[in-house]
DNA sequence: TCTAAAATGTAATTAGACTACATAAAATGC
DNA sequence: GCATTTTATGTAGTCTAATTACATTTTAGA
């Protein structure tokens, strides 16, 4: 008892993902087990909220075959499975692409969407390295104001980046709108730095006014698709690949990986200036918590 | 010496969030329910182990009281406290890692950045099965307009999703500040929605609002913390805690999960308006597409 | 084709989670 | 300080999920 308690601690926390473990010995299990294990890994997300009965009946199975495949795992039980599973949960890397259909439930959807979200900050991660982080923040330090650009659903970015950018203490604004835009970067000075968000990098208005901007001098980092004509013109390009448009339900995670991304910087940025900007970050927080404590 | 043991305790069993959650409500339970969360964060690693009479027992309380603790921890019950236990349990003392520091270089603060957002998201999967979409979609399919409100960074998060969701041919509008709150909420209607995101919950005038608006009738849908006065007035809650404000360069990846959460009810909300629904959707992503291709 | 072994299902059992209601304690008003 | 309301807690029972024991079916080998 207190030997099987300890054992399961460290399989809890120890590496290897049940996922791959149930795919690993998927042929040495009988018909019937083999179709609840096909079903929980099509399915790891369901089966973390599902009673043995539920996975029963959606794998056309009896109960006790549930159970028998719980212990071919190596599992005590249904309960012992269920935990496992939600700690493999905690691991990003194990979760699988998954469209969603018009025939899906609500809650298959939404935990579609949560996952297909989950995997675009992971694959964001992944892309990381490539990203002029260090010579776009060293352009940031010195400039005299940060411009936002952002079209459509782009501008709500640019907005949101713009409002974090601002806590420490620099100058921020914003050009959402083509005529904005334009006339902006009519003026633009050497000492400005553009932050431009635009998944295609084609809109000719915006591409126009960054390129007049940058004969002017200012710094233009782009988050776009690094083979579009904004791409050409900007000074760092941050690689955001535009969504591949398969689904009309896929939900636009990519801006996700937009906000983060500015995240990345803003914090990048703060680091590099230091206790002013940490204090001003602490001052704006402050400003906000202390209405209630 | 003894206290020093304790704290060294306390972050071997988890430096995690649901624990620190706990710790920050403790003084807001009855003595019968400090017992049982006392004894959880003493015991966390016996808590995901142990059965809702083995909690009865250990913490000299009666099983409905535990089950009491966990709806005021905001659970929908003890199964879905050790589901919130066990992911709890997956990350040790990751935090310390995760948090930013100021002598880190640009490069680690990033990747710090991007895997606090992916934590966020994978907390919201586990939070997702508590969660009302289901019953906020019905409300939704039938509801004359949608109302999104936000004050100050929650304000982008409300605007993104009034973006996401007029596009599936509803009338949508934004309240995002004081003034507009009261004066939307004093002729709400009851076939209107209020969508609200909040952190805290707790700005009078928007509680006030959407008080205003429910005693009209309306259907009130939260984004915010479960405990808060804005969760009291709400029809219904999703649960998103605020942000355990540790450190000035954390950022708030926690309206990512806001961002993830509507998406998923505006895909939901889609599924269920259905053919309409679907080709607003095609119709809205052609019309900007058509300009490339 | 028969037999033994394995696989699967049926029905009953047990235990765990939860509800409704009752009682006790505390707070409030008079 | 007593009555009244509100809040906190427990008791007993219900319902559902998990599990077991046993029966039936299927499969493989002689």
């Amino acid at each position: 008892m207190q030997e099987n308690k300890k054992r399961k601690n460290k399989e809890l926390q120890g590496g290897n993902s049940l996922v791959k473990r149930i795919e690993r010995q998927l042929d040495q299990l009988s018909r019937s087990e083999k179709r609840v294990a096909e079903w929980i890994i099509e399915n790891v997300a369901g089966a973390v909220d599902a009673s043995i009965s539920e996975v029963a009946e959606a794998t056309q199975v009896s109960e006790p075959t549930v159970i028998r495949f719980c212990r071919s795992m190596g599992m005590t039980g249904f309960r012992d499975l269920r935990t496992h599973l939600i700690a493999a949960m905690q691991r990003p890397d194990n979760y699988l692409h998954n469209d969603v259909a018009s025939h899906d439930d609500t809650d298959d959807a939404v935990v579609k969407v949560v996952e297909s979200s989950i995997r675009a900050l992971v694959d964001l991660r992944t892309l990381l390295s490539g990203m002029p982080f260090q010579a776009a923040i060293d352009k940031m330090v010195n400039a005299r104001q940060l411009i936002f650009v952002g079209l459509g659903a782009s501008g709500y970015v640019a907005r949101d980046a713009c409002h974090k950018f601002f806590r420490l203490g620099i100058p921020c604004s914003t050009a959402l709108d083509s005529q904005t835009i334009l006339q902006q970067s009519a003026i633009a000075r050497s000492d400005e730095v553009y932050v431009v968000i635009s998944h295609m990098g084609q809109w000719a208005e915006m591409v126009d006014g960054m390129r007049c901007a940058r004969d002017r001098g200012a710094t233009i980092i782009a988050l776009t698709d690094p083979v579009s004509s904004l791409a050409k013109v900007a000074t760092r390009v941050f690689d955001c690949h535009p969504p591949e448009d398969t689904n009309v339900f896929t939900p636009m995670s990519s801006r996700l990986a937009q906000l983060t991304l500015l995240d990345g910087l803003q914090i990048g940025l703060a680091l590099e200036l230091g206790a002013q900007a940490e204090e001003n970050l602490r001052l704006t927080k402050q400003a906000l918590f202390s209405k209630w404590s």
